[in-house]
DNA sequence: TCCAGATTTTGAACCGTTTCAAACTTGAGG
DNA sequence: CCTCAAGTTTGAAACGGTTCAAAATCTGGA
């Protein structure tokens, strides 16, 4: 790194440049400030001919409105905060974007928070939102307590959660379970018998549920429980922590020859993981993702995995947050589940001679 | 998707519950709402015994401070503005969160905004900022034209620049020649002498710099321009455009064997696009990528590429910004570089018997 | 021309905080 | 006991908008 260094920005003085006011627009067009007020937030109510010569006068004096004030005496905010486990999960990334459309589209603006899956974090977050008088939050909690949002609530910010519906609120998600199982359940068809599922931390609701379904599927083909072993590497189930994960797959299970994992960042991580120890996806083992993100599909090989709507769970949740926020009185709170998909490509294989049981 | 219907959430008819106000606060503590105003500013000044009746006043009543009104009076406000082309480029997820921490770290926070690499998106975006009178800007303009960004600086909000130097500003950038150099370079270290680069389009100005880079090493080993061939595909630089790339790579310019990109996630679909031709990397084409995201180092065929240093890009743009912002006079612009690292992985090779010209 | 109703315009009051000059306390030193 | 400086506390006056009731203006029939 290298830096250079340039003047001091001295040059302008702007110091004690006087902010110009809505009172000042007034002056400047010859109206009461009330009709300046009429012309931001009520335009149709005012004289063309008056509207145009405020517009001149904002125009001339470079009149910027100022949020907080507005905010003070008026009823909303403008904007929304979202809080993620980590951004730079691509299924956040995506998520983070739908949201941001929705909240474009509506004119609002969207605060960025990761809670690195800590409470702590979470909280401090939630409590600057708060201040900021933020519309509402769309979030994806940390744990089960919910009391820090009950409070929010209370005082009146809306709350839509992803991935954690309870009846009191709105909340969006995909069926993890049903992921779980549609992944497993395509590992059986495949005539695989010794399953693994690689997963982040299990304290992680989604995780834990897309295990569950994992179960549910073995479960109902007769198959024993222990006939999928769970390996949990760190958490936020990262690609460097699939290697690891397939390390640890050969050390303990070499029977496994059908691998979930609880992402596809993962199940990447895994695939290069088996690689580096000379064994080849899909010929000996087969590996299926969770979430479908774009580099999946776009893989030098194919990763077969279980598809969910990422941007939409965003645009969705930030379209009821608005509804909630915006018409409290008539907004019906709403759990939208949707229904995952899986998606076979390359990285899974009909069992062959050499690989059974 | 489905959805299930709730109860209308009228339970507490929060319609007319008064915000607690600082007032409210100095009432139950006993004090004067300038002493409640003073423990959330000034802690220090203020008598233990008192502070500590205040807390429990602020305890007892969930006394929020309302940022809004609070910017009204004081001097500053606690957001900071990120606009970035798309935040779906893992290079800027990174950065975004290295912005974020160094946000977090300096109890601000982070507004998300993506300009989509539209000029019209981007202006409504810097004016929604400067409504929230937010501390400052960072920013990955669109275009060469800073008229706005000038505007914004002139009525007193900071601006640090990602990648595009001008010295009245903070900027902090990789030297995008120079990893494109060192790209090229290394592809002519293993031999090869048709090369290309497949790149985003070139209106911005990154991949410009990078395409320069290229064609900087190849005059440096006395090769004529035109022995490097140009694919630009879409706007943005994703994998899908990458594996586009490949087809009109393998119908145009079939002699290549050596192809630099603009971006991993562009290498990354080139790869798999060349194998869906039936084209080996590395043993028939070598791939270089640019920005070594964390999947470049975990896919299963490492990719060779070239390193910044995307989250602290971000911490040091928004540390800057923060400098700026609170430090006006004793502030110094700065632009920064940072030197690019080639990581040489398993996606390039020298030129065997097959490949050569 | 006059009048009732509709449409516009007005500006004082208020939103919840910070600021800051002035008032009050405290306690060490004389 | 008095003085003075340092440490605390106070509350009126902003800050820059929105609201809303009242006033002003316009419209078209009678």
């Amino acid at each position: 790194m290298s830096g250079s260094s340039g003047k001091k920005n001295s040059e302008e003085n702007r110091v004690n440049q006087r902010t110009v006011t809505i009172r000042d627009v007034a002056a400047e067009a010859g109206v009461s400030l009330g009709t300046v007020s009429n012309v931001l937030n009520r335009s149709s109510a005012v004289a063309p001919e008056k509207r145009r010569r405020v517009l001149e006068a904002i125009e001339a004096l470079g009149f910027v409105r100022h949020a907080g004030a507005a905010q003070l005496r008026g009823r909303y905010g403008r904007m929304i905060g979202l809080v993620a486990l980590d951004v730079r999960n691509p299924f956040f990334t995506e998520l983070a974007r739908g949201a941001e459309d929705a909240a474009r589209e509506h004119g609002r603006l969207l605060i960025l928070c990761n809670s690195d899956e800590d409470a702590e974090q979470e909280r401090g977050y939630l409590e600057s939102l708060e201040e900021q008088r933020v519309l509402g939050v769309v979030i994806s909690p940390v744990d089960e307590g919910t009391e820090t949002l009950e409070r929010l609530r209370e005082r009146g910010t809306a709350v839509v959660l992803l991935g954690r519906p309870r009846h009191e609120y709105c909340s969006v998600r995909v069926d993890d379970a049903g992921g779980g199982d549609l992944a497993a359940e395509h590992l059986l068809d495949l005539g695989h018998r010794h399953l693994a599922f690689v997963t982040a931390a299990l304290s992680i609701g989604q995780y834990r549920e897309r295990l569950q379904g994992v179960r549910r599927a073995l479960q109902r083909r007769g198959l024993p429980e222990d006939s999928c072993a769970v390996i949990e590497v760190g958490t936020l189930g990262t690609a460097a922590e699939g290697r690891l994960a397939a390390v640890q797959l050969r050390e303990q299970h070499p029977e496994v020859t059908g691998v979930a994992c609880g992402n596809d960042l993962l199940a990447l991580g895994v695939i290069a993981g088996l690689y580096r120890q000379g064994v080849r996806v899909p010929d000996e083992v087969s590996v299926v993702g969770f979430d479908d993100i774009e580099i999946a599909e776009q893989n030098p090989l194919p990763l077969t995995t279980i598809h969910q709507p990422k941007a939409h769970l965003g645009y969705l949740a930030t379209t009821l947050l608005l509804d909630e926020a915006l018409h409290p009185d008539t907004h019906a709170h709403q759990q939208v589940i949707f229904q995952p998909e899986l998606r076979v490509r390359e990285t899974t294989r009909a069992i062959q001679a050499q690989g059974g049981k």
